[in-house]
RNA sequence: GCCCGGGUGGUGGAAUGGUAGACACGAAGGACUUAAAAUCCUUUGGGCAGUAAUGUCCGUACGGGUUCGAGUCCCGUCCCGGGUACCA
């Protein structure tokens, strides 16, 4: 009987579905443990062999743990909202939800044909009305809470306007709008209702804002930092400009703090957390005003290095700084005026292609350095960015090589400030080491001494203070399209205002069009009599992409709750996810918008934990490995050279479909069918009777014909086998091309096992009850220690050939005894599930029962060998081996080594100068 | 530029500071077969010497260092991948 695995896998899938295997409880004696996959985005395009990847690798750590002793909750779902549906909606009129719906199923589809071990019943789907009220819900939540900086989270805005009433807006300190008013509570109390209200817009997590945004005009939408690469958009690589658009933002910066101290929490790779701490961009410093001489005003700079401040000899503000014009004297205007103009027609590709080129101009105004009035010129130049900070430096050449590049190319001097600089004619210096000179009241100090004497001489005389700054801004939360969760606002007197939480889900009207109004409005304009209460106007805006996705982890946990988005005791049983596992391209998009979420949803008393994830894990990239043919150039017929000897000719290389190509040799005839472009008298050129391809790895890709689907290898080799070659392939987190060539050795490692349970020939099982031998049981219990160790770490790229090893051994031992085999089937389990449930019937265990068997515990006792074959180096090359009981001692060991023939030999009769005698590692005689 | 990874046979890769190349693919040779498939056996980093067993030298991007011993640790250089950027 071969080994059918067509039929044991169908078979098996069907067992588990009609007997729900995986399906989980929110109550166990055992302890939980959830792991999670980042859910997929359902395109068009069906899963490659790339995207099973990590849910592979997740569900065989899931495997492993339920039969550690541990309830698992393993669930999937889709992150369904998103641009590709719309943009088929666009050209073919279709409802996103139809087409969505279809490749939901081709998605399921393919995944139940890997056998993973996911609790469907558990599944949600981001564009479910039942699934986004409660995006919806938290968004109003959200929307009823400010940030509170003294109790460090958010509070209820009736908190806020309790204490207004009570003690004026002083007595809050609230993260808020630059604008907020200051009142005293009579004067807040004698607001009416509606200008109390408005005020409170200032404060709340998400807020309506005139937000500088990435307008993408070709789609119609406003894009993430994150969504523009290179000032083109991601997706489709169109133009994106700058645009004012009133926008709902998230408050996101008024968690920065925690967003940056959680990562120290967490168990996820140094790669994402640095990524995300940059993203955030927490500097601390100072802020300093410089009055404007002969004005009333000042600039606010803001500063890293306040201890510099005697070393400054200029002032640059962003050509698009509000003081400009005043600033900016009659004899300078034009310079001024030619110098902002050019800032402004210069594209973002442009500015960044000319980083090292240094511009600038003067504005002609001076201002006074306020710890010794020394006069300060005032440039502009753009290389100082509106948006961060105060759009204003205080430049410092002797210590900051941009400034001091800026100061010799403008002829400004340069003033050495510590004594430990050096060579200041040549570049800057950025030391804090040394002494101050030349610095007034900090003369001699060194730099711990000098910033806080700096900072209270300024906050003393209100002229500065000691400051945080981050480069993370607010997220802007308005997406112009029609396929995402509707933001539950409707507007009364230009205010937006919530619309009732029984209203909820606020569901997507039908438009007859997924194009924005010919006014510009977004597509939601179109909706007829869409009007809340029949009178309200509706936000017209949708959720961005992201909104769904960060908060899904706790839906699984409850996921047909209709009360809440999932319930107290769900929550209070699984808590977090354990292990979270997806593509790092998340880093600082999902994943901050995630933890911004928890956290928040923690401060209202829905998370139990601070932070989602405990561990993450972020799996490589498959790429795609191409193959290519070559054509010799001009031929006539068409002539295709064999890559071996294409050196002979001058040829173009095509790519070639991967699918017909086995091992780089091209199967000929499915070539010349499956084009048009080759006829059929062309000519193929063969080295030793084969049409060999060339092969690079590109990006998986329709269009570079390296798409590998995981149906067809299912459909070749089996689930298991995919499973089992996708971990083999290399360690999880690094990225690979993806090769089938390889794909036969673990398929060989499938049927190699089989024949260990059945006669191939005769089709005879062949499993005895004879009793293990010593030998039997150390090959084991070597693969049960491996397999066990390295699941716990992920490592399951040396777990495979931990099987195969033992396959091996019991193969060459002749071993068929189901003492053995049994523990065999178990360890293997959770790679191979099919196969390991059709061996542990075939063993006369009940069927279905493989994945609670408890994993085969490791004993020590049958690895224990009483020799050892010692390696012997001769100055570190090993020159023989030698065989010692396993308590031998050292002085023995080095006596019988040192009489050994070839150690003697090496010798030539001298005395050693030592010898390292390693117990059960090695021997090394140093000559 | 800066911050992370990484560079090991023809290929994917393995290796708590202790015999580099496990395991697998591919390749070569052989057995079985009328033949093929499947299976099994042998060889497979490179050089030199030897009929052979074997011996010997070189070898983990490159150059140094620490160590009895370095793919592994340290310093410097080069290359590849990812992230990020006039961030004050």
């Amino acid at each position: 009987m071969e080994y059918a695995f067509r039929d044991i896998e169908k078979k098996w899938q069907a067992f588990w579905e009609k007997n729900q295997t995986y399906r989980v409880e929110n109550q166990s004696d055992k302890p939980k443990y959830y792991v999670l996959d980042m859910f997929p985005y359902p395109s068009g395009a069906g899963l490659h062999v790339g995207h099973p990847l990590g849910y592979i690798a997740s569900d065989i750590f899931s495997r492993f743990k339920r039969m550690k002793g541990f309830n698992v909750l393993h669930p999937m779902g889709f992150d369904s909202f998103g641009l590709p549906a719309e943009q088929y909606a666009i050209q073919t009129g279709q409802h996103p939800a139809v087409t969505t719906e279809q490749n939901i199923s081709r998605y399921i589809e393919q995944l139940k044909n890997i056998g993973f071990s996911f609790d469907w019943s558990r599944e949600v789907r981001t564009s479910n009305p039942d699934y986004y009220k409660w995006t919806q819900w938290i968004f109003q939540e959200l929307f009823q809470h400010y940030y509170d900086k003294d109790a460090d989270k958010a509070l209820p805005v009736s908190e806020l306007t309790a204490r207004f009433a009570a003690a004026g807006t002083k007595s809050v300190n609230a993260v808020c709008d630059e604008d907020v008013p200051v009142l005293s509570a009579d004067e807040w109390n004698a607001l009416s209702e509606t200008e109390q209200y408005a005020i409170t817009l200032k404060y709340r997590l998400t807020y309506v804002a005139d937000a500088v945004v990435n307008w993408c005009p070709a789609l119609g939408t406003v894009l993430a930092n994150d969504e523009v690469k290179d000032g083109v958009s991601e997706r489709g690589g169109y133009p994106v400009e700058q645009k004012l658009m009133r926008q709902w933002m998230m408050r996101i910066t008024a968690y920065a703090d925690r967003l940056l101290n959680g990562l120290n929490t967490v168990d996820w790779s140094e790669s994402i957390k640095e990524q995300q701490r940059n993203w955030i961009g927490r500097s601390q410093g100072a802020s300093v005003r410089f009055p404007i001489e002969n004005s009333e005003r000042q600039i606010e700079v803001f500063t890293t290095r306040v201890d510099t401040i005697y070393g400054v000899t200029f002032l640059v503000l962003a050509p698009e700084h509000e003081y400009v014009d005043e600033l900016t004297t009659p004899e300078q205007k034009a310079a001024v005026d030619a110098y902002v103009d050019a800032t402004k027609r210069r594209s973002e590709l442009d500015r960044m292609m000319e980083v090292k080129k240094v511009s600038g101009v003067f504005t002609g105004s001076y201002c006074l350095n306020p710890f010794n009035g020394e006069k300060v010129p005032i440039y502009l130049a753009d290389y100082v960015l509106a948006g961060y900070g105060t759009g204003a430096v205080m430049a410092v050449p002797s210590g900051d090589q941009r400034d001091w590049n800026f100061a010799t190319h403008f002829g400004l001097p340069i003033i050495p400030i510590l004594d430990a600089q050096k060579d200041i004619a040549e570049q800057a210096d950025a030391t804090k080491e040394g002494h101050y000179i030349n610095s007034g009241i900090i003369n001699g100090m060194s730099y711990a001494e000098a910033v806080p004497t700096l900072v209270n001489w300024l906050e003393e005389r209100g002229l500065g203070k000691g400051k945080i700054n981050y480069r993370m801004r607010d997220a802007v939360f308005s997406r112009q399209r029609y396929w995402g969760e509707p933001v539950p606002v409707f507007f009364k007197d230009g205010l937006p205002y919530l619309i009732d939480e029984k209203d909820l889900p606020l569901e997507l009207p039908a438009v007859d069009k997924y194009l924005p109004t010919e006014t510009g409005e977004p597509p939601l304009g179109r909706a007829a009599d869409w009007k809340y209460k029949g009178e309200y106007e509706y936000e017209l805006s949708t959720m961005p992409g992201w909104a769904g996705s960060s908060w899904y982890w706790f839906r699984y946990m409850d996921p047909r709750n209709d009360n809440e988005l999932a319930s107290k005791e769900a929550i209070a049983y699984w808590k977090s996810i354990d292990l979270y596992v997806g593509g790092n391209e998340h880093a600082t998009g999902h994943l901050l918008y995630s933890r911004f979420w928890n956290k928040f949803l923690k401060d209202i008393g829905i998370a139990e934990e601070e932070e989602f994830a405990k561990k993450l894990v972020n799996q490589g990239m498959i790429q795609g490995r191409s193959n290519f043919v070559y054509r010799v150039k001009d031929s006539q017929p068409a002539t295709f050279v064999s890559a071996g000897l294409k050196g002979q000719y001058e040829v173009t290389p095509l790519h070639v479909d991967v699918n017909i190509v086995e091992q780089d040799v091209l199967d000929v005839e499915k070539f010349k069918q499956s084009r048009t472009d080759v006829p059929a008298d062309a000519v193929f050129i063969l080295e030793d009777g084969k049409y060999v391809c060339g092969w690079e790895v590109e990006k998986m890709s329709k269009s570079k014909f390296n798409v590998v689907n995981p149906d067809d290898v299912v459909e070749r080799y089996g689930a298991d086998t995919l499973r089992l070659y996708e971990m083999f392939l290399g360690p999880l987190t690094d990225s690979k091309p993806w090769n089938t060539n390889g794909i036969s050795g673990t398929f060989n490692f499938l049927r190699k096992l089989w024949r260990l349970f059945f006669d191939e020939q005769t089709g005879k099982n062949v499993v005895t009850e004879d009793a293990a031998t010593p030998e039997e049981l150390k090959a084991l219990h070597k693969a049960i220690k491996k397999v066990g160790e390295d699941i716990e770490v992920l490592s399951f790229n040396t777990s495979v050939p931990a099987f195969m090893v033992l396959a091996n051994d019991l193969t060459s031992l002749k071993c068929h005894k189901k003492a053995i085999l049994s523990d065999f089937v178990k360890i293997l389990a959770p790679f191979a599930p099919h196969i390991a449930e059709e061996l542990w019937e075939v063993l006369g265990n009940e069927a279905g029962t493989v994945t609670f068997q408890e994993f085969p515990v490791f004993n020590p006792a049958f690895l224990v060998e009483n020799s050892f074959e010692y390696p012997i180096q001769i100055n570190g090359k090993v020159r023989a081996t030698l065989s010692f009981p396993a308590d031998a001692q050292p002085k023995d060991i080095e006596a019988e080594v040192l009489a050994n023939e070839t150690v003697q030999k090496w010798l030539e009769g001298k005395t050693p100068k030592k010898v390292v005698v390693v117990p059960k590692r090695i021997v090394n005689v140093v000559i």
